[in-house]
DNA sequence: ACATAATCGAGACGGTACGTCCCGTCTTGTT
DNA sequence: AACAAGACGGGACGTACCGTCTCGATTATGT
């Protein structure tokens, strides 16, 4: 995290004020980095240094370690696709998938959610970083569009939504990453048509 | 992979034959430092040399590079826990959960975990090397357990197996990584319900 | 060299004048620290900066490069030991080399005439500053003494006078760097009277 | 000074001997740097090591400071210009002070000189070095003109040996330092000749 | 029994990156 | 305008490992 403190009330610190342009060049390059498929552990501050053309003492200044930098990089990163949610709960519910489909296409994306998802037990504070900016807005959106669902009929009333949530994400996830070949094109269709199967209510009861 | 050919008939190669004591001892520090939480990219060679009481070269002569003796370490491991399957459908899918929420509070095998969901895409070899030792049988087990419950009547008779086996434990493993705090104890049984209630048949169809 | 100028008839400069106490503080930190045995490639700005109690901007502003104040600093300094001439002339050279072997006896003249000593090469300003401040005045001096000697009879009226000073200083100096042990309390008296001599028998003596 | 022992009976160490070709290049690296004006303060091991196309940790291992390294280095050289001593005693005199006068005008000696004669306060075993690889030498041949001269008559027989050298070189260096310009070529010449003459007057010339 | 030969441990090799220190310059608000 | 404070890009420090490369010693087999 930042040492530098931005508390409105305090007094301004002596001396030159910590230059922005160069904070933001270090996030930019380091964002730069790891979409490139540099891992965190072979990610190093000289590179960082060397390509936001800042010297090492400029990152180590505000940031003591490599973890805090990467956490306040992917900080910056805002959540990527507006989730669409205009449609039936179950067209959503593809789109949702499909954006998650179609991030994992793109290398950059790839990349800093593979960060995100190793090493949460060497880096507990990415982990968590990555859960509130990446999953928790996401995990909202989902939400709402499954009340939705459940206000409309459309679902069980009774459907437990963090469960549906999991069911819908795990099995993207868990497919992507274990299936023989890349996800065909019609795979989030599938997980919500053979999810939603029992997020129905049944029609005689 | 081990250069070394150890086929039957071949004639055995001239000079002092490679110690196998070396070679377990080489593996067995291995798995030792990733059971401690170290992670691929921090393991170093000179580490695990230094742990076994053996020479640098004694490494490198077997395995050209980190990932292969990774991967042979790796491929020591005996599926941890077997899986019963001899009761209701629900319930060896419930002890399914089970075992994989068991593993994850072992740190060993959490880390070993890891290890292989993380960095599939820097080390693809031993992502692949996972599948086939850690998700495969389990995969080929739960589709056993499953076609039982097709044929039984328990469960839809058109029910996509890979799907099924997908949304329970991706579900287990996503709510592992990103609920709030530990995973409940009766988090099995309540994944296995929620997504049973689309595995069976509708009543009145 | 200082940069203000302190001219009579100049227009005194618009804004804040200089601060005289911080020139004196900056010059007496500098001489401290050469003082203590700290060479003029070990002496650093910020060391200075930091014991005089000021900013570096501070000491910059006023000397391009530190060669430059330390050639100011060492202006500072006064001829230490006013030399005596009353007595023979045998006497009063005694008396000059004692100076000399006093002053080496005394850390903080030690380390100043090693500055001016060594790195004439890469110092050069440095070292004709110290000829300037340390080496002509005395020269000057004992020039006076051998001329009066000259005058008197009590040395040859042929004498070269710059060559008699060098040797006495150089024999001087070299003994003290180079003997084995400290320069022994009579040394000055040996050397003057060996010099007197000269090397060669005295034809009716 | 160099760690590694060469003690006769001494067992080798196990595993690969230090290359002596290493060590070469980062002696010669050294002299090199020196030779180009380079001082002790300024000459860095990083620069060292890349002239001498090393790692950094091969000069480490060797030398754990730069001071040892230095001292080392110049262990190394020869006594440049052996002194003819077969001419008369004032001839053999003045070709040693030639020899000095034309080291100080190459540049590689005159820089290793420097070093010598500088920071023997900051630097002992620097000088102590320079003292017996270079003036103890040279001393002893002078010496042993001079005593040829005591015995042939041709110098006083009470002559103090160590006092003339002390007078002879003393002043050559002095002279070479502090004199205005470049020393002339007749220097020696005149130097010895002050020299033997002495100061006084001779009483029956 | 003995030469041959591959492997063993140890550790030096040329490198890369580390995190720290200081350089000389610059950019603030205050005096 | 000068001041103190301190951030800036840069360069060197001495350390830790990297993966490669010699070493002498060891341990088998084929004469």
């Amino acid at each position: 995290m930042n040492t530098q403190q931005t508390a409105e009330g305090a007094a301004r610190p002596a001396g030159r004020p910590r230059s922005e342009k160069a904070e933001r060049s270090i996030i930019e390059a380091t964002l730069d980095l790891l979409g490139e498929g540099i891992g965190v552990s072979e990610l190093s501050i000289e590179s960082i240094a060397s390509r936001a053309g800042v010297g090492k003492t400029t990152i180590y200044r505000r940031w003591s370690n490599k973890e805090d930098l990467v956490v306040d990089a992917l900080a910056t990163l805002k959540p990527p696709i507006p989730l669409p949610q205009g449609g039936t709960v179950r067209d959503d519910l593809v789109t949702y998938l499909r954006v998650i489909q179609e991030e994992t296409r793109h290398l950059r994306t790839r990349c800093i959610m593979n960060i995100a998802m190793s090493d949460s037990e060497r880096h507990p504070r990415l982990a968590e970083r990555f859960r509130e900016l990446a999953v928790e807005p996401r995990r909202a959106v989902v939400a709402a569009v499954l009340r939705r669902g459940m206000d409309t009929g459309e679902l069980r009333a009774d459907l437990d939504v963090d469960m549906a949530l999991a069911l819908l994400s795990g099995a993207m996830v868990w497919l992507t990453k274990w299936s023989d070949g890349h996800s065909p094109a019609d795979l989030p269709e599938r997980i919500v048509d053979e999810a939603l199967k029992g997020f129905r209510p049944r029609p005689a009861e």
